[in-house]
DNA sequence: GTCTATACAGCGATAGAC
DNA sequence: GTCTATCGCTGTATAGAC
């Protein structure tokens, strides 16, 4: 059992987690190995083995403190009483941030090589997308009850909806290494939820540019 | 230069193309060895350099097969004289129809890998999408002016959405081993271009089930 | 906690016989 | 067109010194 446990943010597992994080957000779980990381952090893969003894043990402590920190994002922006729309651009911000800095959602990566990761990965990565799920349906729910959100069909339906559309928004940009080609997306995704009155000005403009 | 060139079906080069592309399919173009089509196809590594020199020079028969294959699907959906609406609905079946067999998109798993594949395979990745994504515009074009489909902004840009979605959807659907979770995207994807009066029975159906 | 050194399997790829 | 045999390299992982 791999518990979410914190990481000294200037020790050496974090860094390690770091490099991992980047390498398997642009090359995926099985395009790079420890001698990646070990170069870029001038350590030995010797030391790496000491702090993740086999490579689902990064993995898994990669994921949860992904999952650690996107799910404590998330909670920040429930934090800020801003209205349900407001809390959607803020979820597809999330994911264009990931994007500028040229990555793919980790668990998005990972949802591609899933047939290929140990269990225990596995898991963490639909918990993952299972959070997120929960967290959109509250924001939906909250949002069509109020009136500032309109959708058909059940809240977790449309959470799965915008989670899809974002992760494959975002799996389509990089090869274009086109982030603009995110931001349409995900704004006229939203605009779809949007009654007119309460559209959000920044967004509606770059579904539509000029 | 690797023109798109065909492969006798029943051929050794062939049978490779299908062992090697179901691979790609499932575990991704990093996620298996010439060794794995060599053991499934009972032939030696050896064998295989034979007919594809180098790893490259297969992923990019994988790619151009696909493609080549993809699009004539397409052809045949413009040969039937089905409205516009029904076209989309069978662009996403195609989808459904790889999904069905647990594999993701050929070229959205090379999507997600995208950083590390060669040149020529990242050139054809791009290729199928742009293909891709004209068609589509071709149907969504037709459909507007034809008053069956209905949308905000340009044919290329709703294009460009439809195969986010789809890709996002399928990529989403396999670690929950869940096909309907497709379907259900799918549907209310297309529902959202389809006016009230044109929609499909089977889809909407899907889309919010009883 | 990091090192040197190494084990050992797997990888893509090649040479040369048949 | 397929084989046996092998190469050189990289992969994950370990042992044991410091």
């Amino acid at each position: 059992m791999t518990a979410r446990r914190a990481y000294d943010s200037a020790g050496t597992a974090a860094r390690i987690l770091d490099v991992a994080e980047q390498l398997v957000q642009v090359r995926g779980f099985n395009g790079f190995s420890y001698a990646d990381i070990a170069s870029e952090l001038k350590i030995t893969k010797a030391a790496l083995h000491y702090h993740f003894a086999v490579k689902a043990d990064l993995g898994e402590a990669l994921i949860n403190r992904y999952a650690t920190r996107f799910i404590s994002a998330l909670a920040e922006v429930d934090g800020s009483a801003v209205p349900p729309p407001a809390k959607l651009a803020a979820y597809a911000d999330l994911y264009a941030q990931v994007l500028r800095r040229r990555r793919m959602c980790l668990c998005g990566m990972l949802a591609a090589e899933y047939q290929t990761l140990p269990r225990g990965m596995q898991d963490a990565v639909v918990s993952f997308f299972d959070e997120n799920e929960s967290w959109l349906a509250g924001v939906l729910r909250d949002g069509r009850e109020g009136g500032s959100l309109r959708f058909a069909g059940a809240d977790r339906d449309a959470a799965r909806m915008i989670i899809n559309c974002l992760e494959g928004a975002m799996l389509m940009a990089r090869p274009y290494g086109d982030v603009s080609r995110f931001r349409a997306a995900a704004a006229s995704l939203l605009a779809g939820f949007t009654p007119v009155t309460a559209q959000v000005p920044g967004l509606a403009a770059a579904a539509q540019p000029a």
